[in-house]
DNA sequence: GTTTGTGAAACGATTCACAGCT
DNA sequence: AGCTGTGAATCGTTTCACAAAC
């Protein structure tokens, strides 16, 4: 299989939440024009996206709802559960522990550390925080598929040196760093303030356009 | 000017954190190849981006290195501080409420909304969770520069009308909702379960594209 | 008549390569 | 000699447009 590009991805993920919605609602075909339009996208796009994995649909008819909504699961690695383990338990880190968005994906935290000694012990949403002194002891017990970073800055390429030696293949990094990892270690970073900085961008640059 | 790419804009965010940094370290130029390997890029990319602004470099030196980050901060409108209004004091909402680099870069959360009772009143980070019945009457007094929602998906669209309304131009959207707004509001929307639904494609068909 | 699937065209972003300064 | 600034070439993504299927 050829070369997905990431933008591709996002949008099938997108796709598949409003296919699971029209799937509850017994919904039995969508065409790729209503699949574009909650989406954000053309028709042409959808189907564009689609036909990297196969080809769904019937001419004339459109796509079946639950077959299609399927094959993105399979296609997306979502027929399974993953266990994601959570390593910084400050303020970002709690509320992600919380997160209920995250488990109904499927995608369970089951495990959280942090250095700070007056967190460890805690109990948050039913997990207890654990001493990230004791990441390789915990992590080899009982393995994990994805780490969700939210250490400071400083500390995140060291966790994630560790991480990767404990054979962790994808982390989710919210520290503001780019991490260094091996080829096979996919890292995708979230780096809010940055997010803040586009807006202002956006901001600035507005009313010059608008003459 | 040009449009410029969001890509080149979130790069050179990434180059002015790097600047401030050297900036710290009392540098005086940095090459085009230097700021490209910390900002996992390439030097002459550094170049066209920064060339769609100006030319800021001297020919065999590099850039000076406070001149250059007073640059990007002017382009990127960070010379002034943002009020920023949080709508949803949830789980993300408290921990955002709370994030530090927010800060840092120059966004301080003025207010904080909830439609919560329960949560109206209580006091986070210096600032009470007022009812987000009182948007209107609050922010007519207060104005603010960006709101940043973390409200559950079902309201998003109706508390961005009402910011809308208000004449809010910059949304941070945390729901995971696509939401409709007119021509000059910039939206920036942040999916976390997406970003994890990224890594699982990628641990899906990484076995597959090693062999 | 409607909608898919897909080559071809258009568009946009990145990389190359080198002339021009310092 | 070293490094920027930039047109040209390359690469990748999106849009177009239409034949094929229902």
């Amino acid at each position: 299989m050829r070369r997905v590009a990431e933008s591709t991805v996002r949008r099938l993920s997108v796709y598949l939440r409003h296919l699971e919605e029209f799937e509850h609602q017994g919904l039995g075909t969508v065409s790729s024009g209503a699949l574009a339009s909650l989406g954000g996208t053309t028709s042409a796009q959808v189907r564009k996206d689609l036909s990297f994995f196969g080809s769904f649909g019937k001419r004339g008819l459109g796509y079946p709802v639950p077959e299609l909504a399927e094959q993105l699961r399979e296609i997306l690695g979502l027929k399974r559960r993953y266990r994601v383990a959570l390593v910084g338990a400050g303020k970002i880190g709690s509320a992600l522990a919380q997160y209920r968005g995250f488990r109904q994906r499927g995608f369970d935290i089951v495990a959280i550390f942090d250095a700070d000694a007056s967190k460890v012990g805690h109990q948050w949403n039913g997990l207890t925080v654990l001493d990230v002194a004791a990441l390789e002891e915990e992590l080899v017990r009982h393995p994990i598929d994805m780490a969700v970073l939210v250490t400071p800055a400083e500390v995140a390429q060291a966790v994630t040196n560790r991480l990767i030696q404990l054979g962790v293949k994808a982390i989710l990094n919210f520290a503001p760093v780019q991490l260094a990892v091996p080829d096979d270690v996919v890292v995708k970073t979230v780096n809010l303030a940055l997010e803040l900085e586009t807006l202002s961008y956006a901001l600035a640059h507005r009313s010059a356009e608008a003459s």
